[in-house]
RNA sequence: GCGGGUGUGGUGAAAUUGGUAGACACGCCAGACUUAGGAUCUGGUGCUUCGGCGUGGGGGUUCGAGUCCCUCCACCCGCACCA
């Protein structure tokens, strides 16, 4: 009988769809689990084969742990606000909710086909509304809330408004910005403020500036940050679209401009979002990259005097503060380098080269953040400043330079020649002194960076090694009270506010200049008449006029929308409680499906979107929003599926084709040709010729058995590359479960590996072979008990492919699947429903299809989905002859089968008795025999 | 430069704790059935000078190494003047 897959599909797809077959709910008399995908942002070229293969690799997890019994939440959804929809608006005015609806569609249609065991009615999609309500609402929160450094947890703001009208800020450890209260102007905060203030104070303060004040501490806040904006494209740019101050698109000037964004305080989160990853089990790759953006060091802030003209420390108090992780090496510091942008480079530049710097401050200036980066060339200016050190009081000269980077650290530097690598540059390239502080270490021809070398003309620290002296170091620095201890983070805060119209709008309106929530409707996206930025600069939103908008409150409503990771950072959530109209999710069903258990998704672009949905989740955490701080427990992360592109060759100036194996007899030009018009790299020739005009009277020059072979590569896939293979062609041709299948026996998941249709056959036959067995086994009236043979096989497929599934290993299943069958097939009979009925369970995860109609022919009741996980029985897994391979000092000589019982020393002995050992040893002596129970023996000689 | 990863037949790969390297497939070769099917079945298929040699190269530990240690090389990914 055919395999006939595309009745089969289509059969139990409808009955699933009629049963609800994959409809959860919340049941606490089961465990749950929860397996989750990275949802796609659904683009307009729609899936290709590299697609599913995290999708597929989910379901069959979350297939197996429901045939386990658990409860199993498995849900689908789309990232759907985005950029290309809003490209695609700005060219042809449609608007991106309609092009963002149509990919959705394709998406859908695509999925479904593929028998995915997907919850629908628990889709998300970040664009609707009834979503991103509730994004606006964490917002909200975020808005509403500080983060009190000394509980370690955000609170709500409230909170901190009412400890300050009680005492001021005393007693208060709030997360804030170094001098939070710079660029506020109050009557109270004079000259001298240092930052704290009193509950009169606080009292004597106007609504405005206790809004400021309180600005100043939320989670989510407005700041003063630059950008880049380029006037004649009306857009801000990202710095990767920025060349040498110009546009990449249209070469026209960008500048800097600071402008008020939102933002969110992600650092006050730095140290937990640090710390908690080691309990995470993901790949140590994906948590370095979140260590690494992170970025924590410790070290010592250290406070520089300004010196005056006669050398003297400023009377006015000026100091530079420089953060440095090698406080022991402070007596090797020779100079001094201020970023470009710092503040006191102006007051430090004498006369004398105030000009020189000037200039390099402009240049520095125009220059991009990746510009600056990429060029590793060494230039700097001194400033003509000095600073006093502040241990051996000499004079120390400040320059300027764009390695020091403005946003890390204090953006300043104390310079040690001798300790590290880009100072010794700089110390050399302008000649400047390169103090030797190691013993024994030269260091006129490259810095020493061992922390293990031994300090001499250090003071006190002679003698120590380097790295023992930093806590004596720093001990030292803040006796002295010229600097203290200090852990610093690269991690800045994320700025959250973009000029696009296609994203979620902010729920804030705009009173007397005051943000202010709105927490009384869904502020949805308002009508405009283009999604392009205005002419003045003005987000696509400030187009709306006050009537456009559904929803305005206020004076103004905030024209900014929020960036792509807003809707992602929490819609793992969503899926517990999709359709909820008065909560962003229920605690209770929170608390019951809890963190994702398991999280399948590409490692590319993704320390972004887990560092904000960690944060998120802990926000969430903190005001009891959520019962848990770490969303997503464990995560796999699954390889690219690279294309298998075709080649033809092109004699130069000709329209003859050359085959690849004769190619080189002359020059030719290498074209992409689609890959479906080539079979097993043989060229279809009338197919080529009706590809496109121009070569519809190609010649050929063929191999000498008449065909035409075509070069191939592996590359990533790509239209343009025409080697993209869409799994609708491959369900059309050998069903769904033939590519779910297939996806899987091709090689470890987290692997990066080409696809090859080829190889698709050989799992086809596999499904057709399996349908044979059960057609056989039911027209012999299907015995209710299987011979022990068949049992063995079957209950050896059990256990390792339940031990596979355990460890994550879906490639080896469909191997012992395969075993399994061949083995059964070769016993030609003695099949009974003992042994059918566990096989179809094994395979259902794989071809869940198949395994619904199997189980039926199985005699099965019901649907498979709910059957019970089989148990491999022990008693068919022992075998009571094991043969041995007998090896001879390592090299395998023959075998000998022998009784599973026996003990080591009763092997040894029947080795010994072998005659064929006798003809190994050849006259010479046993020195040893190894026997390792039930795997081989070693015989040394 | 730093961090992470990978390296095994013609190809994708397997080998879970150190225990017969190459399972399972693709491809290829030979044959059968048939005559044109994207069909099915059977057998073979790491290399070999038939002694052996083989998991990127070299060294080590071990009775025994793809697996552990040292070292070097190649490739891929991420970060990149982070003080």
């Amino acid at each position: 009988m055919e395999y006939d897959f595309r009745a089969i599909e289509a059969k139990w797809q409808r009955t699933w769809k009629d049963t609800d077959a994959y409809k959860v709910t919340e049941d606490t008399s089961r465990p749950k689990f929860y397996v989750l995908d990275m949802f796609p942002y659904p683009s307009g070229a729609g899936l290709h084969v590299g697609h599913p293969l995290g999708y597929i690799a989910s379901d069959v997890f979350a297939r197996y742990k429901r045939h386990q019994g658990y409860n199993v939440l498995h849900p689908m959804g789309y990232d759907s606000f985005g950029l290309p929809a809003e490209q695609y608006a700005i060219q042809t005015g449609q608007h991106p909710a309609i092009t963002t609806e149509q990919n959705i569609n394709r998406y859908r249609e695509q999925l479904e086909q593929l028998g995915f065991c997907y919850d629908w009615s628990r889709e998300v999609r970040t664009s609707d509304p009834s979503y991103y309500k509730w994004t606006q609402w964490i917002f909200g929160e975020l808005f509403e809330s500080w983060y009190d450094t000394q509980a370690q947890k955000a609170r709500p703001i409230a909170d901190l408004a009412a400890a300050f009208a009680d005492n001021g800020n005393y007693n208060v450890h709030a997360a804030c910005d170094e001098g939070w209260w710079q660029g506020l102007s109050f009557p109270h905060f004079g000259e001298h403020f240092d930052g704290t203030f009193t509950d009169t104070d606080w009292a004597s303060m106007s609504e405005t500036e206790q809004q400021e004040v309180l600005m100043c501490f939320r989670i989510a806040y407005l700041a003063d940050s630059e950008v880049n904006w380029c006037p004649a494209l009306g857009t801000v740019l990202a710095n990767d679209e920025v060349k040498d101050g110009l546009s990449e698109r249209g070469g026209h000037p960008v500048v800097k401009k600071t402008m008020r964004q939102w933002m969110m305080r992600i650092t006050a989160y730095a140290d937990r979002l640090l710390t908690s990853l080691d309990d995470l089990d993901w790949t140590d790759s994906v948590k370095e990259a979140q260590r690494h953006w992170i970025g924590r060091s410790e070290g010592a802030s250290v406070r520089f005097a300004v010196a005056t003209a006669d050398g003297q420390p400023d009377p006015s108090g000026a100091e530079v503060e420089v953060f440095t992780t090698r406080p022991d090496t402070l007596h090797g510091v020779s100079f001094m380098v201020l970023a470009p942008e710092h503040d006191l480079v102006a007051g430090l530049t004498t006369d004398a080269q105030r000009a020189e710097v000037e200039a390099y401050v402009e240049a520095a200036g125009m220059k991009s953040e990746r510009d600056r980066q990429g060029d590793k060339s060494i230039s700097g200016v001194f400033t003509g400043g000095h600073v006093v050190h502040p241990v051996t009081g000499a004079l120390v000269p400040v320059w300027i330079a764009d390695y020091v980077l403005a946003g890390y650290g204090t953006g300043a530097i104390m310079a040690v020649p001798a300790g590290d690598e880009r100072d010794w540059r700089f110390a050399s390239h302008f000649s400047l002194p390169i103090p030797a502080i190691f013993d024994g270490v030269d260091t006129t021809e490259a810095a020493c960076t061992d922390k293990n070398a031994t300090l001499c003309h250090s003071g006190e620290w002679d003698g120590m090694r380097a790295g023992d002296a930093i806590p004596r170091a720093l001990d030292w620095v803040e006796a002295q009270g010229c600097g203290t201890r200090k852990v610093n983070y690269r991690i800045r805060d994320a700025v959250f506010s973009r000029q696009r119209y296609w994203g979620e709008p902010f729920p804030i309106m705009y009173e007397g200049g005051i943000a202010k929530r709105i927490t009384d409707a869904t502020v949805t996206l308002p009508k405009v008449d283009a999604y392009l930025p205005t002419e003045d600069g003005e987000p696509p939103l400030a187009r709306a006029a006050r009537e456009d908008w559904p929803v305005f409150r206020g004076d103004a409503m905030e024209t900014n929308t929020m960036p792509g990771w807003a809707g992602s950072s929490w819609y793992f959530l969503r899926y517990m409680d999709p359709t909820n109209e008065n909560a962003f999710c229920d605690r209770s069903k929170s608390d019951y499906w809890g963190q994702v258990d398991l999280y399948v998704g590409g490692a590319e672009h993704t320390t972004g979107h887990l560092l904000y949905s960690r944060f998120w989740t802990k926000f969430l955490c903190d005001r009891g929003h959520i019962g848990f701080d770490e969303p997503f427990k464990f995560m796999i992360n699954q390889g690219m599926i690279l294309g298998r592109s075709n080649f033809v060759y092109r004699i130069q100036g000709t329209n003859t084709f050359v085959t690849a194996n004769k190619r080189k007899e002359q020059p030719t030009q290498r074209l992409h040709v689609d890959i479906n018009l080539v079979e097993n790299d043989k060229l279809n020739l009338d197919g080529f010729r009706a590809w496109r005009p121009e070569f519809a009277n190609a010649e050929f020059i063929l191999d000498d058995d008449g065909t035409y072979t075509c070069g191939h590569e592996v590359e990533k896939m790509s239209k343009s590359k025409y080697n993209v293979q869409t799994p609708d062609d491959l369900v059309e041709r050998y069903g769904a479960d033939t590519l779910r299948c297939y996806e899987m026996f091709l090689g470890p998941l987290t692997q990066h590996k080409p696809w090859d249709t080829q190889g698709i056959s050989g799992v086809h036959n596999f499904l057709r072979k399996i349908q044979r067995l059960y057609t056989q086994a039911a027209e012999a009236d299907l015995p209710s008990s299987s011979s022990e043979d068949a049992l063995r096989v079957v209950h050896k497929a059990i256990a390792k492919v339940s031990d596979d599934l355990d460890r994550h290993a879906f490639n080896t299943v469909v191997s012992a699947l395969m075993i399994a069958v061949n083995d059964l097939a070769s016993l030609q009979g003695g099949l009974g429903s003992d042994a059918l009925q566990p096989l179809a369970i094994l395979l259902s995860p794989y071809a869940p299809h198949l395994a619904e109609e199997l189980w039926a022919t199985a005699g099965g009741s019901g649907s498979v989905l709910d059957a019970s996980w089989p148990q491999a029985d022990d008693a068919f897994l022992v075998e009571d002859q094991i043969t041995y391979p007998i090896s001879f000092n390592g090299k395998v000589r023959f075998q000998l089968a022998l009784a599973a019982s026996l003990s080591a020393s009763e092997v040894e002995a029947a080795v010994r008795k072998d005659d064929r050992t006798d003809a190994q040893l050849a006259g010479k002596d046993i020195r040893k025999i190894i026997v390792v129970p039930g795997r081989i023996v070693n015989v040394v000689m």
